[in-house]
DNA sequence: AAAAGCTTTTAAAACGCTTGCATTTGTTTT
DNA sequence: AAAACAAATGCAAGCGTTTTAAAAGCTTTT
């Protein structure tokens, strides 16, 4: 008893029409008269017939599938992203092939090329850099691409993200403002352009307009995790920080409570603005203050924008910044 | 200038060989002349020509595909158990097609028809309960199915978990052997069998062992939230509880932090155990201390069975239960 | 009632690959 | 050197849809 699978073959012998009649209202095509519709559909469900999605996606040359490629799920930034990714495909009629790519600009290229293999109809990535490599396999491909707070320096393919100069500035001089000159700057990866460009160039531009020099000594670059927060924070205390702006919020996180339990007293003592507003700003003690990023929609609106590309649609602009701001809890005076 | 694919006809004519011959070497067939092989291959490379997966699932009728149903990609103890999966996915080269249910039985079925739709050789589910009608379509198609961290009491279909009644029996008499009588049981959605059969079955059996009487006023049933657990602890005072066991981390560390912002100190005046030895249980102050679980491998093992089971593979046990743990930590005396 | 013009329906050719079977080529045996 | 066997390759039939061009049915017009 193998698996007996029905096909649209058989629905045409059943029904007394042709394939393509079948095809034609599987599809909801209105060129059928609606009693061959009804008699058809009839037929359909009383055989539980259910199109083959690779035949249809051989003769149609569309897969109705995107290919979603992620640093690592179990970042909760980069999840809360997915999930407004998986919402807006859900709603479009896209299913979603994920593949954690660790940030790994080798693994980035070999899954995307096993994307492609699968004739996905777009692709989402995410990652900290668009690397030259990365780049020409996009290029050679014509499958649409966006990025989903991620950011290319050229500017040649879609994206979606907040202004993090912006952000980042405004944070840092929140931070002035409430008397700090000697700020930390605790970010992942450098190579990457938010860090590395964006952020750094948002926290110099804050200390100049305050009349700070710049000191390297209170650049800090290390890994997104908890333990990486915590073993910073002797390091950040011994650089005579009085607070610090940092990229993530699960390394804020430890960052924080490396403070704490040396004996440090937050607010007063240290002052954290982490930068994602993942729901962990909640869920630390004392709350994290944070920029704000719509998280949720960043993923949602670069997954309608790469909806738009796949049909063609007309678009006005590629790169897109969502709003971002600063919510003050419990790691600011 | 349209997408102008390049497929194994092109290459075959290049290489002056047969489809069959191009096929061969592109799947490893043993059967090609060393010779031929390299002769093709250079062309493959020259041509830079990808195998189009789609035409070769008609073709073999295998995806290489296999679809994941999670109730949601943000839930740290989702998400991990869905790294394990992608991780030995990638590692028998396959890819993975996640799609968020909500743990909404609705959205489960309509998940679960389009991933069949779509071919996939294999399905790794996540929820709470396997619903009649849920089975129902697993039986209808032959396709392999196994539960990672979820549970058929009807034990119709594979799955990994581990062994809920003993390590929450065992969590709850720790806390007994604390001096604590009257324990609350906070967790999710009672239906679910893990929490309504195994993890209750489990609390009733350390309270019985220590003659403790069942106080149905201690049973509390929330959502998997944060929010959640801050709301809930009103409630669990009130009822005198002086400990907790917890069913999830987010909500856990609700109920710590609800706990904790009534001026309560942890653990002297209140202990909690929790289920499932995420990450946030290193962040969380106090830290929590919890059943420990392998939530990687419960992914990585569920997703080995499964590849067993779509090679058909000899299996010795279709439900195979990993090994769970209990680590205090700053929420037990 | 033939001509025109629509609306429906059908036939059959793709789509790009895998695979069973037949054929050809090459190597051993006798 | 013919016979037997093994290794390598080619042929062609699928796989289950979509889609284009052509055919068939109906209505309206004249």
């Amino acid at each position: 008893m193998e698996k007996q699978t029905i096909t649209i073959y058989d629905v045409a012998r059943e029904a007394g029409v042709s394939m393509a009649t079948v095809s034609r209202v599987v599809n909801g095509n209105p060129n059928v008269k609606p009693a061959t519709r009804k008699k058809v559909l009839e037929v359909i469900d009383r055989l539980d017939y259910r199109p083959n999605a690779v035949a249809r996606g051989l003769a149609s040359k569309k897969t109705t599938t995107v290919g979603v490629i992620i640093p690592d799920v179990t970042n909760i930034y980069f999840s809360s992203l997915a999930r407004g990714i998986d919402d807006v495909a859900t709603m479009y009629k896209y299913n979603i092939i994920l593949a954690n790519s660790d940030e790994n600009g080798q693994k980035e290229i070999q899954v995307l090329n096993t994307l492609l293999a699968k004739q996905v109809d777009g692709i989402i990535f995410m990652g900290n850099q668009v690397t030259d490599s990365l780049r020409h396999e996009f290029q050679r491909s014509k499958t649409p691409i966006v990025l989903a707070g991620s950011v290319d320096p050229k500017e040649e393919v879609g994206s979606v993200n907040i202004d993090y100069v912006a952000a980042i500035e405004e944070a840092v001089s929140t931070l002035i403002k409430h008397g700090n000159k000697k700020i930390a700057f605790v970010t992942g990866n450098l190579d990457d352009p938010i860090n590395g460009m964006y952020r750094l160039k948002g926290y110099k531009q804050a200390l100049n307009k305050a009349n700070i020099d710049f000191d390297a000594n209170l650049i800090f670059e290390t890994e997104y995790s908890h333990k990486a927060g915590e073993a910073i924070w002797q390091k950040v205390k011994a650089a005579g920080a009085t607070a610090a702006v940092v990229g993530d919020d699960e390394l804020a996180i430890g960052l924080v409570n490396g403070a704490t339990d040396d004996g440090a007293k937050l607010p007063n003592d240290f002052e954290v603005i982490t930068s994602n507003d993942s729901k962990l700003t909640e869920i630390a003690r004392p709350k994290l203050s944070s920029v704000t990023q719509p998280l949720y929609d960043i993923g949602a609106v670069a997954m309608r924008l790469l909806t738009k590309m796949m049909n063609k649609e007309e678009i006005d602009n590629e790169t897109v910044l969502l709003p971002y701001g600063i919510v003050e809890r419990g790691t600011t005076k």
